[in-house]
DNA sequence: AACCTGACTTGCA
DNA sequence: ATGCAAGCCAGGT
């Protein structure tokens, strides 16, 4: 009865955006970066690159999340908000076999992760 | 419920 | 190429 529940065509469970983010973030491969709005799209959320950031902020599990891995669309890093500074962040990132154009700046072109590839 | 802030993105000068 | 501003969405207070 009642049979009104409305307002309840919501997408699926979101039990935590911020566990998506983590998800997908957590299935870059290693030597491949992706950016905040890449992130957000695989995740069925490409208005939500600043909420990916964001999530990655909180990083509850440092360690398994890779946040280093994703970066700004111009693939460069913001500085003062990484783990240990963009500087670190680089030097990983190219440990890893990422391609840089710029000290500051990485070659999405040859190291965007390219989901489903 | 309302307001504010924020690891973003894109466009224009 | 660089700098500034506006737009969008979700979470916290």
């Amino acid at each position: 009865m009642d049979a009104h529940p409305a307002t309840k065509e919501s997408p699926r469970r979101d039990e935590g955006f911020f566990e998506r983010v983590y998800e997908v973030v957590e299935q870059i491969p290693r030597g491949c970066v992706a950016t905040y709005g890449q992130v957000a799209a695989l995740m069925g959320a490409p208005r939500c690159a600043r909420q990916v950031g964001y999530a990655l902020h909180a990083n509850p599990r440092p360690g398994i999340v890779p946040c280093h891995r994703v970066v700004f669309a111009d693939g460069h890093i913001c500085e003062g908000f990484a783990f240990g500074g963009a500087e670190a962040q680089r030097e990983l990132l190219e440990a890893e076999g990422v391609a840089f154009k710029d000290d500051t700046h990485v070659d999405m072109k040859r190291s965007r992760w390219q989901a489903g590839l």
